[in-house]
DNA sequence: GTCTATACACTGATAGAC
DNA sequence: GTCTATCAGTGTATAGAC
């Protein structure tokens, strides 16, 4: 065997090592926050010996970033289907279908996002500033557009996106409150339909993106 | 001066102490997260000795549940609006404009909350259970009878509560984000003003309780 | 490359002087 | 009641054997 093989062989190796941690990781950064989480907690439960995780990630917060800066990757890709809708009604449902999506699978990490935001995003300032703020923009162009057209309400597409944001993150923040009140136990298939059926019907309808709104 | 007044007046200034820890504890406990946070820290901001701390607060965790209670009461008086009103539009637009008031008032006390339902409610799980489930329950109850009477139309009662928590709180949950997409700087009054018109406008045009949808 | 043993800093909590 | 000094425990990180 050569020793590009080899190397690579190693890489792969490496980067399943990685995806390991990182992927205990965010479980354990999310359930016990930055300070609460510990090292000895990421590593049981990635079953690694505690050393070994500084040989793949230097510090603790080295390895909080990369599992921060994975979760907004994340959010970034998932949300294509804004900009290639024919209408509001189209790519606002499509992007709430999609973000309740994440918040279903993707709980942890949304929860990691939100705790760095709400101690002041220490390790994503810069990219709050730059890609968060670039996002925004190009969607409330997309949105003034669909205004101007005449195919919804005049609102303001800045508080419209926030509340995007708000309510589908709300399923992947407080899923604990939600199913406790629940009966302590965790929405079904038809609930969570019945979550996104209720959001899109209110937003589209609120926004006048429907035809006729519902006479139920 | 008889033994009673000694004790009142040892009871006040205990109180304003108290009142004083609570208030330094929330604004650290909302910055850095309960493993964050440190006596030390809580000391420094209330300009007390960290050893002083333990006089009035057995532990750690007994000043944050002090903490957390708190700020659930303050929560739940805060809703009283909802009963009060003859119409969804004004039940629920009063509670839109409370939260939001909350929101903006005592953001950190907002926080703590948030985080501490995302790791799982270690020690307010009571009273999720009994408090604010009766009262969600109760609500529900109330926006039924609206849909019954044809005041609103027929949305599910319980996702239309989440979505009025979670679009208030995010103001005050990720108002790091929210300042940082606005070039670094707090909502102003119009900003916030125009905040509650957007929110206000769009569900309660959502539900159906609008006269007439706004056609601007 | 991997793991054991350990260094070093810091935390929550307390004892005891005042 | 208040504060200084200190303890015991724990956390991150690393040195060094294998």
């Amino acid at each position: 065997m050569d020793l590009a093989a080899k190397q690579s062989r190693q890489s792969e190796r490496r980067q399943e090592r990685e995806a390991q941690i990182l992927k205990a990781a965010e479980k354990v950064f999310a359930e016990a926050g930055f300070g609460g989480a510990t090292m000895q907690l990421i590593a049981d439960m990635a079953n690694l010996p505690k050393a070994n995780l500084h040989y793949y990630f230097p510090t603790k917060e080295a390895l909080y970033r990369q599992v921060v800066q994975n979760i907004f990757q994340f959010w970034l890709r998932a949300a294509d289907v804004f900009d290639s809708a024919a209408s509001p009604a189209e790519g606002i449902g499509a992007y709430i279908d999609a973000k309740m999506e994440i918040s279903r699978r993707h709980a942890a990490g949304s929860k990691v996002w939100a705790s760095e935001v709400m101690h002041g995003a220490p390790v994503i300032q810069d990219t709050l500033e730059s890609e968060l703020a670039e996002w925004t923009e190009d969607r409330i162009k997309v949105i003034r557009q669909w205004i101007d057209q005449g195919m919804m309400n005049d609102i303001n597409p800045r508080h419209l996106l926030y509340m995007l944001w708000a309510t589908t993150q709300h399923y992947a923040d407080f899923s604990h409150q939600i199913e406790t009140l629940n009966g302590g136990k965790p929405l079904d298939n038809a609930a969570w339909e019945a979550a996104k059926t209720s959001i899109k019907q209110i937003i589209l309808t609120g926004i006048g993106a429907l035809p006729s709104p519902p006479e139920t």
